[in-house]
DNA sequence: GATGAATGAGCTTTCATTCAT
DNA sequence: AATGAATGAAAGCTCATTCAT
């Protein structure tokens, strides 16, 4: 086993005790006994316990990185963002472990470490709001604050995977992908029926049509129809007011 | 001082050290520093570090579960959505630093706890999905996978206020309210608009640079793509052990 | 048993263990094991284990500070070097352990205590050598680099109890104080003797194994001193005889 | 490069990285390093790390054995004296880094070698004493406990070539050779001078004989009230601590 | 009850030495 | 012979917990 090999092993068994036992929990005894080394080999590929941690997380931030593009919104954005989400769900969802514990709080690490994953978070972040901002002038992103949003979608996207992560519920990536693209499209609120008529039992139709008065702030169901979501959508892209 | 205000004491520092260094390196030396008190005082209040954690994290969860109504489909639903929403956001808010660890990994605590805190957050996830599936069979909730939709809110909330917790940024909770609201009832994509369509100057409004006869993919915003997001590259600082 | 008898306790203990060792080769376990108390214990006196060696050698140069006196070339000078000489002698032999670390390299230590022992040497030899300009202007001090006279001097003094502390010998320090003190009078190389004289028969006087009458070792040479020094020399000061 | 070559450059590499570090610090790998091989290497040539500073060591020792002659009492003794603390100064100064851990403490060595580093302070002790011996029996050494008069000529010279190597200071070598051989020859103290005509203020030249009249020092103290004591403290040295 | 000194298991890290290649 | 990866026994230090006062 040449020196690279016995590095990915050590990596390896790095990233599974980490992620069964956290990063405090994780001992490098645990590290070594699973990577069936003695204990000073582990210090002769990484300086310190907290650097092989970096260096695991610095990895799957790079490969989060590499996944992300940004949204052209002159061109066909439902797939660029579907993309966007399949290709993060896939990093991440190849990792769980780290996953878990990127995505978390990760106190008690070094200060400078913890700047670190904010720093990331930021990046994603803003890379996102950027990219709503872009959507909002050409009409494809509803107004309103876009960091919410991008706040909104990330935490979104975090719980789906957390949970695939720590939980047992493990769901077809495409499901998730799918769902949260309609989420952000679509929401799942249907709130134009009145709460009276909603009182009824689940009423076949059920529906738009029902509001007396227009419904709130979504312009006109559009008759048409009993189709649950897309038809009820008009059309719109209000840049600003409607 | 009696017994109870002791408790109490301990129980508030407790909280304050936890929140500002997380549960690992919060030292059972700085709540009865904090607390003013013998280390052995600590002892005869709690049976160990774990447990005026679990407390905590015990008396958070009380205060979300007497906070979140059920939703009634045949009543006013988007007042009892807000209303829940905005208990949530009330309890969590009260107590960002418990919240950022309760809403995190929390890993490396003993298995007990853990599996505590995700008794809860099943229970919470439970509850939820139930309302959506009642909302199913009031046509009020889109058809589909609704403990997806739960995850999505659930994250969606937490990361909300994970940043109100963790970073400067503080909203006024109504907006917090809101925006989540209206996400989860329209989502904010609106794709309606063909690619082509969407190309034109969004009326009004026009991106920065973007021309008016522009080709979709001309209109590039930001021309680069891919952005790579592990820019925020470091290095490490050292505390001393782990 | 109080706080300060534990730390008295300690200091006591890991004297004992430095000198028997030297710093490196003194483990904290060894120091708690002589002075029976667990290793957490010793953390609670001392932050770490060279600041109870550093304690120690401050200790030390404290009381050779308090002990040494500037010289006042107006007044007895024999009896304020005596003094000097003397107070020196007896700090460092109730202290012979720690000695013979302090007036050796110590190196491995930490730079910023090297420093610190380096200064105090430092201090000590300007302190001396300052006192032999102010002996050469009052002439009580042979002309010539003071600087080295005092190295010397020091030297002379530092082996003579590092003797005392390494080997078994002990010797009554009234002889070590005016053994050095002669020293620094008279050197005890006596060439006013032509070589060639010196060869023949140790003439009248001299030599040991020749005379059988005369005072042995005593007959002075005296009257030649065409030297300075022989000149100098008011009366002799013999150890023992005369 | 064959055996030797490799066995000489491994010595040449431990000897620096020795006196760099003190042994403690000295690590294989940075001799290793320094004389250009594998780490394995060194075990080739040496059974362990002590054993390398062993040699060197001995190999100092071999050299200062072969500088130092006997001193024959009845040829000029002055010449003798002079070379054998020129050729000591020699040896040493060649290799000060070497010297200063040699007179050190050396405390933490194995106890064979410290065995060994006494067996040779003893060797060169009493080859100093015998020839003392001998010079008191030619009547060119002042009577007196030779053993001592050993001990400080080693100390004096010990601390003059310490401090070369530890300090900037870095003398002529003949003045060193001078330096010692006057102190041991006069001393540095001319006392026969009255304290109170020493008293007045430096009088332009104050001859070292100087007085006329007077016993030196029988001469009390001058009925001048100051004693030397109470005159005398000036002030104190004060290190750092206290 | 309150105190805080004492405890000691346990952790990370170092480095002289070994040995398969 | 030479290499350098691997080893593992220590060592210094931490801190939750105990218990005599």
């Amino acid at each position: 086993m040449n020196k690279s090999q016995r590095r990915e092993a050590l990596l390896r068994a790095a990233r599974a005790v980490f992620s069964e036992k956290g990063y405090h929990e994780a001992k490098v005894d645990d590290i070594v006994a699973l990577a069936r080394v003695a204990k000073g080999t582990f210090y002769l590929y990484f300086p310190d316990k907290r650097s092989v941690f970096g260096e695991l997380v610095r990895g799957l931030i790079a490969r989060l990185g590499g996944a992300i593009l940004r949204v052209d919104p002159s061109a066909d954005v439902e797939a660029q963002v579907k993309h966007n989400i399949r290709a993060i769900v896939a990093v991440l969802l190849d990792d769980p472990a780290l996953t878990s514990i990127l995505l978390s709080h990760a106190a008690g690490l070094d200060p400078a470490f913890v700047k670190e994953l904010r720093a990331f978070r930021q990046e994603v972040k803003l890379l996102l709001t950027r990219s709503l901002a872009d959507g909002q002038r050409f009409g494809i992103v509803e107004p309103g604050d876009t960091e919410l949003y991008a706040t909104f979608t990330i935490g979104a996207l975090k719980e789906v995977l957390f949970e695939n992560a720590l939980e047992a519920r493990v769901l077809p990536r495409e499901q998730i992908v799918t769902a949260l693209y309609d989420l952000l499209r679509r929401g799942y609120l249907r709130m134009d029926v009145a709460p009276g008529a909603a009182a009824e039992p689940p009423a076949v139709e059920r529906g738009p049509r029902a509001p007396k008065g227009a419904g709130p702030q979504d312009a006109a169901p559009e008759g048409a129809g009993r189709t649950r979501a897309g038809a009820a959508r008009g059309r719109r892209a209000r840049p600003k007011g409607d």
